[in-house]
DNA sequence: CGGTTGTTTGAACTGATTCAATCTGTGTGG
DNA sequence: CCACACAGATTGAATCAGTTCAAACAACCG
């Protein structure tokens, strides 16, 4: 336990948990909750890491989503990963092409590269197992360039509805879809307003309920056809 | 050398020379050289390695360039990612998300993940290259989704060029363009008809002269301006 | 209550697709 | 050298999906 920061009685983060819940093993989580790193929290809305800044951090994602994005030379913003609880952002050389922003309130653990690098170069399981972390990602980021190049606004936003329901572990075809419209748009490359024609349309089909925040999948199995969704790509 | 094949005697392909102009220093790309490996021709417009298949092996690309890419359910296809020579397509645990297919011929060098695997184990030196590596993808695979998600019809195509004239090291403004427009329609998520129509439009405009497949940038700087082409994220 | 953030709706517009036909260049076999 | 096949490039016309702009509405919060 090597937090900086003093632990409320009632916050029961730490690292190992963490990475635990992720699916690496005790023995190796150990190994990397002894690296130092402290617990901050993100709010949306505001920047929290900018494009073009070195990146000498890594982070991993205990509640909440974290988005990577980068802006268009015309201002024009897409949300190209994102980060779900036990999922982590790695350190880069040099300066990132991307920035950090939440998407909703974040509890994420920080520590610094030259902590953290060594530490995984002298242990080969952990190696792998950010490897395959790394591979999953490359496949979560091909699936969304075929969402984003050739599938019609309603699947595109079906298919981020999938995906979120899987990556949240969402069992009961029940969740608090996290996201605005407006952010379903920047990760889906649309306007807001058309994401919010296709989400009243998806309602009108039968596809999905909606009650604020809230959003009930009626029909899971025409979602995954309309969406074209095979989760095989997640489970890399 | 422990190629497989016979080396013709006016065939000067090694795995350690690709890796060399790749950025690897000798020392390490000759521990490389060491692994078996073979070198296979790869013909574009038939399948080389399928989706959903097993990916239990290393390339890297001599000449020609290869094209990793995906197929929706209903049928569209869509190129991910791309490997020019000295570049290279790592080895996955269980069936691949993904095809792999020339662009135009390729000369390629493939080993064994087996064999590949507890080589870069061994040495730290040889992760941290392929870990950059992996994080030049992924900065290319963001990029790609701007491309596609942010950008109109003519800076897709625009961005596609000038990326691909810096990955080709061409340094006086005239390249033959490696892609049939149906590619380029794959690769930026359009059709091949108005890929057609974006390059007449560009040649109008002054951008860049066309003869068969040779392009000439007319105006470089007006080109990456159209395109909001800033490199910095291939350097990475 | 006023301020802020997000959602919803309408009308006009436009960029890109679709479908179909034609044209061009290249290689192959007779 | 010609005929034929084939891949790719080009063009036109009709259509449509998604954007843009603008305004109104709802929910939340200090």
């Amino acid at each position: 336990m090597a937090s900086r920061r003093a632990r409320s009685p009632t916050e029961s983060v730490s690292l190992r948990e963490t990475l635990v819940s992720a699916g690496l093993e005790q023995r190796l989580a150990d190994l990397l909750d002894q690296m130092q790193h402290r617990v901050v929290y993100v709010e949306p809305r505001r920047p929290f890491r900018e494009q073009g800044a070195p990146r000498d951090e890594v982070m991993f994602v205990r509640s909440g989503i974290l988005s990577k994005y980068k802006s268009d030379a015309t201002g024009r913003r897409q949300i190209v990963a994102l980060r779900f609880p036990g999922e982590g952002i790695l350190p880069v050389e040099g300066p990132a092409q991307y920035g950090i922003q939440a998407i909703v309130r974040c509890e994420v653990l920080v520590g610094k590269a030259k902590d953290f690098n060594p530490i995984v170069e002298e242990n080969p399981e952990l190696q792998r197992f950010f490897w395959r972390l790394l591979q999953r990602n490359e496949s979560i980021g091909y699936e969304w360039l075929v969402n984003c190049g050739r599938r019609d606004s309603t699947a595109r936003v079906a298919h981020l509805l999938c995906e979120t329901a899987v990556r949240l572990h969402v069992g009961n075809g029940h969740m608090v879809n996290p996201f605005t419209q407006q952010q379903i748009a920047d990760i889906t490359g649309q306007t807001s307003v058309n994401v919010n024609r296709v989400l009243a349309d998806m309602e009108r089909q039968g596809l999905i309920k909606r009650k604020g925040r809230e959003i009930e999948f009626s029909d899971w199995d025409e979602m995954r056809r309309v969406a074209s969704f095979q989760p095989a790509y997640l489970q890399n």
